[in-house]
DNA sequence: CTGTTAGCGCTTTCAA
DNA sequence: TTGAAAGCGCTAACAG
């Protein structure tokens, strides 16, 4: 490791700025500053921070050194003092590149950016690590962050507990121990399966996307609601979700995702007439695959999405699907926490969003 | 601010305990596990950190204590002495909502998300900060970070060598000075426009991304390198870009903002046939603009785009652009910076990824 | 295997 | 207006 400049506290300037252009150079530090301007470090901080606490040309002189010898202060150092980091998290259950293949991810920290922004803040994307998200909450420096993607009861929650990080969910379970934001995914999954079933179509795949538990019955949160909402629809037109031509699957919420089920769709017994994927991604992914294979959306396919992504109404066809204020969610969900933050107020709160069905040319008439 | 617990260094544990059950709690810390457990600060650290040079007794126990008070040891500290954050930063000029208001952004970050997860680190979005990119650049937790849309004599990169700080810049200038990914913009340019020229195209419009200079002359990097391209392609057809019929405007690079610039392109004179945008995200924007006016793309507007999404293949017409491998940008970034946070090598390096004009159904012949 | 002792670089009373 | 000194909470030689 070449040579290293030896930390003794009388140590000459002079040496400190020789060895400043060579290549493996000590940090300039606050001390630095101080020594080489004749002040104290409290002086230097000072300068840095409430410049109106020194006589204008101290502050300035001190400026002016610090400028020379290249300073720039510590940001961890003074984290750790001021218990502020000046960024906010997003905790993912999946790594970085997934989540972004979901537009509707993107939207999501766009509606948190925006408050960021209000706030000064940045935004830091919490993916596991090393495949242990609990290790990456463990290690997160930020002030607070936004959870998407778990549920209330999950270890991450009580890690962040333990860390004192103020929190808030995004689609999780409504409950009275955490403050979250949610949509009404229960009516728009009921009126997207009535949609269908008014439609004549009784071959219905729902393609929902992985909650890694893999049994319908099992679903929580979103998808627990969600699947309610087609029960009840499928309900009052005297059917069920075990009915014979009903079938469930799961895939990545993504394009990709959804040529990839496009495959296993077509294995089905009986094929589906009609497709009601829980993403407008993976909706997409089907109708792409579907094309290729030269069937026609919606004429011998419909397909429902679910989001309403600022494209989807761009596609050909252009897609029906459930609107979700996708944006305000995360924006929502950013101002609760930032009032957390601020220690503004305690109590757990609940938004619910609302949500819309847009019947637009994806889906049509069975037969017809 | 209600009661404070005394930060007296004797303090009672049981006290600790108490007031950990009420509201204004003082974070556990080391020093309590330490005492509580009878042992130094050192062995806790190590039954956390290297449980392997505790005897199993040892570290079980502090580590059960550690859970009973619900401690966490604390990252900022941490990170103060081991000098690592775990994160790294990507440096975005405007605010995070209007940068992933392009789905190239969003791209981008999936590649370098992709090396995140490789390395284990999570990721920062680093935004201007009170409208200061410079004071988001001091205050970054972060290992080193990714500067997008910024020159290479900008400010930022001052402070993050002042910060000593590894970076690597995208879509930047090539310059010995620093480590850099770009495309070939040039060639990228060149043909899309020589493609127009070819189709019969005089009258074309180029919409180009917000250069914050306004002047073509003055651009720089990227911009600068893609209209030397349509220089190059306009000369070989006997034509400059002051010719009567070429336009070049500005936008914002997004749907809004394609849907935005379309009425202006309505008023120009000579009208263009062609419109050259210089991302996917506007050209998408200007022909859902120009549909909902009732012109035919590409009957009566051709329009051709740069970047080449995901979904530009699947719009309506399918888009006409020029393919940039944006994961990949990302991905090779990331790669050299994580080269550089590991100390593996000094010398700035410069890669410049290939492009391809992909000619689909957005442009057609003039007047065919 | 475990503890002592210095820091890491900055902020912040409190006193001068 | 300025400085001394005590932390912030943790890690890491080094010694035993």
């Amino acid at each position: 490791m070449a040579r290293f400049v030896s930390k003794t506290p009388g140590q000459e300037l002079s040496t400190l700025v020789d060895t400043a252009t060579e290549q493996m150079q000590r940090r300039v530090t606050i001390n630095d500053i101080a020594k080489q301007a004749g002040v104290s470090k409290t002086a230097v901080s000072f300068a840095f921070n409430m410049p109106g606490r020194l006589s204008s040309e101290t502050a300035q002189r001190i400026l002016d050194i610090a400028r020379q010898l290249g300073y720039a202060p510590n940001p961890i150092a003074r984290s750790l003092n001021t218990r502020r980091t000046n960024a906010i998290g997003v905790i993912v259950p999946q790594d970085i590149s997934d989540a972004f293949s979901n537009p509707f991810f993107a939207q999501l920290v766009r509606g948190i950016g925006h408050v960021c922004n209000l706030e000064g803040m940045s935004l830091m994307v919490v993916p596991p690590m090393r495949g242990s998200l609990l290790e990456a909450t463990y290690a997160a420096l930020i002030d607070g962050c936004i959870v998407t993607g778990l549920e209330t009861d999950d270890e991450v929650v009580r890690v962040l507990r333990q860390r004192n990080l103020p929190f808030v969910m995004i689609d999780a379970d409504a409950s009275d121990h955490v403050t979250c934001v949610t949509v009404n995914d229960f009516e728009g999954a009921r009126q997207s399966m009535q949609h269908l079933l008014k439609l004549g179509h009784r071959d219905i795949a729902i393609v929902s996307f992985e909650s890694f538990s893999g049994k319908v019955e099992q679903y929580t949160g979103t998808l627990r609601h969600r699947f309610d909402g087609y029960r009840s629809a499928l309900k009052d037109a005297g059917l069920t979700i075990q009915n014979h031509g009903i079938h469930c699957l799961e895939t990545k919420c993504s394009l990709a995702g959804g040529v990839e089920v496009f495959n296993r769709l077509m294995q089905l017994v009986p094929r589906p007439t009609a497709v009601l994927a829980l993403g407008d991604a993976i909706a997409f992914g089907v109708i792409e695959a579907a094309q290729a294979h030269g069937l026609n959306v919606p004429g011998q396919l419909s397909v429902v999405g679910f989001d309403d992504l600022e494209s989807s109404h761009m596609m050909r066809p252009a897609l029906t699907t459930v609107r979700q204020p996708i944006k305000e969610k995360g924006q929502r969900a950013a101002e609760l926490l930032m009032d957390l933050v601020h220690g503004r107020f305690g109590l757990p709160r609940h938004i619910m969003l609302p949500v819309e069905l847009m019947v637009r040319k994806s889906t049509l008439r069975l037969g017809g």
